[in-house]
DNA sequence: GTAGGGATAAGG
DNA sequence: CCTTATCCCTAC
């Protein structure tokens, strides 16, 4: 889709929201590499390769990047203090009809706008590491024997704008299990027990194409179905008689039925030298909490805080078949705002690893490249998550805010389900926003960027040094959705604001939510506040 | 003993 | 193949 809205590159593609998403910044000072920055799908330069550019000294960018600072693979201390000053939206007025936020909060993705030292996030995988579980990433590639080993894409770094483009966004491509794939996991489940499906993935005895620990699962599910429910529904027989293949004939059976059945017989696992029974691995197993238990549980939070053994031990309570852990995580999924007030830990360090997740993930340590916005954040069909948290228990991580707080200050339209169209907002909104924090220098950049506060919603103008050349696989989706989204210009009211505003910067945001212990919010400056300030 | 977060099971 | 609840590991 041709078009020609700004600088020569942009002749025969015009970007997309993707395309903003992962421009470099536009206040990066070095302007001569602006050239060298590409859209990750075209070819952004790795991570590891920007990080060399860089001087050394950038401090913020060796803490995310610097695989040399320590850091534990658990979890993340809060006192590891570097504070990054945020917008944070303001929330919504009690009294104020809900207004949901747009869906797609493109600029969440770009680099802090004072940070212009900084490159840009890059949603790019990591090039080297071949699509498989993140965790074992190095694995695959150090330790394993070469010649397992996918081919580099490094290797091909003279056409750094085609390779990343080719993929699709999302939807990983499906893979029939080899023969030898199956027979490689049955000998790791002989040699491991079923359940330890990353130590199969990991043994170097065998090779799986791209798998993870759950497609080995999900594969044993298919082929031993009976092997698999037999462990799973005899925990107490656990791992002994041989005949749990042969044990559900009549499942075996339909597999005549049809070719698709991929049901190995036992006589076929014989013939591959399977002859031993395939055992459990010590997991227990799963009790689902009764309405009463989670009752009870919140009683005991109630009474005893967050020390589990307590609320475990009391007698009223009954909860001796459980761990205190077990507790403590029910507890988690089941009550997270409870739990999360009960933690002593600073807002900063939630929101501290919101965007770490946020960076994680727009750096596609998945499988994909698609710079999806965290779906916390944008799933406008999830926002009945927050609101029925203990219905199906569906949150389990807690979002740097709730959709359901965020008040931009008037009426969005009556949308709710099924409000069809991403709305994108231009992620310039976060260069306004962080003028405050950004000295002169990052305010300057703003400004020399045009930044309107009120009309940073608009389609946005590309910068002519980061126009990607095609994106055929960008979702279609997003391509026809990114022209058509009402900005927030449109969305307020007329002349009702400022041209500029200065948002606090998201420490003070915090400091005034840890004040009363939540991310409620009560305190927090509606959006009239901050423009009448 | 608890928290953080990864791994796995289960269901869709 | 994806999502989520539960279980598990380990740092603190």
């Amino acid at each position: 889709m041709p078009s020609a809205s700004d600088g020569a590159k942009s002749d025969a593609y015009r970007p997309t929201s993707i395309d903003f998403i992962n421009l470099p910044n536009p206040i990066e000072p070095s302007q001569p590499q602006a050239g060298s920055q590409k859209h990750p799908l075209n070819g952004t330069p790795h991570l590891e390769k920007a990080r060399l550019d860089k001087s050394s000294n950038n401090d913020l960018f060796k803490l995310i990047l610097d695989p040399s600072s320590e850091r534990s693979p658990k979890r993340q201390k809060a006192s590891e203090n570097t504070t990054l000053d945020l917008p944070k939206l303001p929330v919504r007025n009690p009294t104020s009809k809900r207004l949901r936020i747009p869906p797609t909060l493109s600029g969440l993705h770009h680099p802090p706008p004072d940070a212009g030292l900084l490159p840009s996030i890059s949603v790019e995988q990591p090039q080297v590491i071949p699509p498989r579980q993140p965790d074992h990433a190095f694995d695959s590639v150090v330790a394993r024997p070469a010649e397992q080993r996918e081919a580099p894409r490094e290797a091909e770094p003279a056409k750094p704008d085609e390779a990343p483009a080719q993929r699709p966004p999302k939807a990983r491509q499906r893979r029939k299990w080899s023969d030898q794939e199956t027979h490689d996991l049955l000998q790791g489940v002989a040699q491991f027990g079923i359940g330890s499906w990353t130590k199969i993935l990991n043994c170097d005895d065998y090779s799986f194409n791209n798998r993870t620990a759950l497609d080995l699962k999900d594969r044993f599910r298919v082929c031993c179905p009976s092997s698999y429910k037999k462990l799973k529904s005899s925990k107490s027989t656990k791992g002994d008689s041989t005949q749990d293949k042969s044990e559900t004939p009549t499942k075996a059976k339909k597999s005549n039925k049809g070719p698709a059945r991929e049901e190995l017989s036992p006589s076929k696992l014989k013939e591959l030298g399977f002859t031993q029974p395939f055992v459990n691995v010590g997991r227990r197993d799963r009790h689902e909490y009764s309405a009463a238990e989670d009752e009870a549980l919140l009683r005991g939070f109630k009474r005893h805080g967050n020390s589990w053994s307590s609320i475990r031990k009391d007698p009223d309570l009954d909860f001796t078949s459980r761990r205190a852990a077990d507790l403590r995580d029910r507890f988690r999924t089941r009550y997270p705002e409870e739990y999360a007030k009960s933690q002593p830990k600073s807002a900063s360090s939630v929101a501290k690893r919101a965007i770490e997740d946020s960076a994680e993930k727009a750096s596609g340590s998945e499988s994909d490249v698609a710079p999806e916005v965290p779906k916390a954040l944008l799933s406008s069909k999830d926002d009945t998550a927050a609101t029925r948290p203990a219905a199906t228990g569906k949150t389990s991580r807690l979002p740097l805010f709730s959709l359901d707080e965020v008040f931009l200050g008037g009426q969005f339209g009556n949308d709710d389900e099924e409000n069809s169209e991403p709305i994108v907002l231009d992620r310039r909104i976060l260069d306004w926003a962080g003028a405050d924090a950004g000295k002169s220098s990052s305010n300057d950049a703003s400004r020399n960027t045009g930044i309107d506060p009120l009309m940073t919603l608009n389609l946005p103008k590309p910068h002519s040094h980061t126009v990607p050349t095609g994106l055929p696989s960008m979702p279609s989706a997003i391509q026809n959705n990114t022209n058509s989204l009402p900005s927030l210009a449109s969305v307020l009211p007329e002349n009702a604001y400022p041209d500029q505003i200065e948002l606090p910067s998201l420490m003070q945001m915090l400091g005034s939510m840890e004040s009363d212990g939540r991310g409620g919010g009560e305190n927090l400056p509606s959006l009239d506040d901050l423009f009448q300030s």
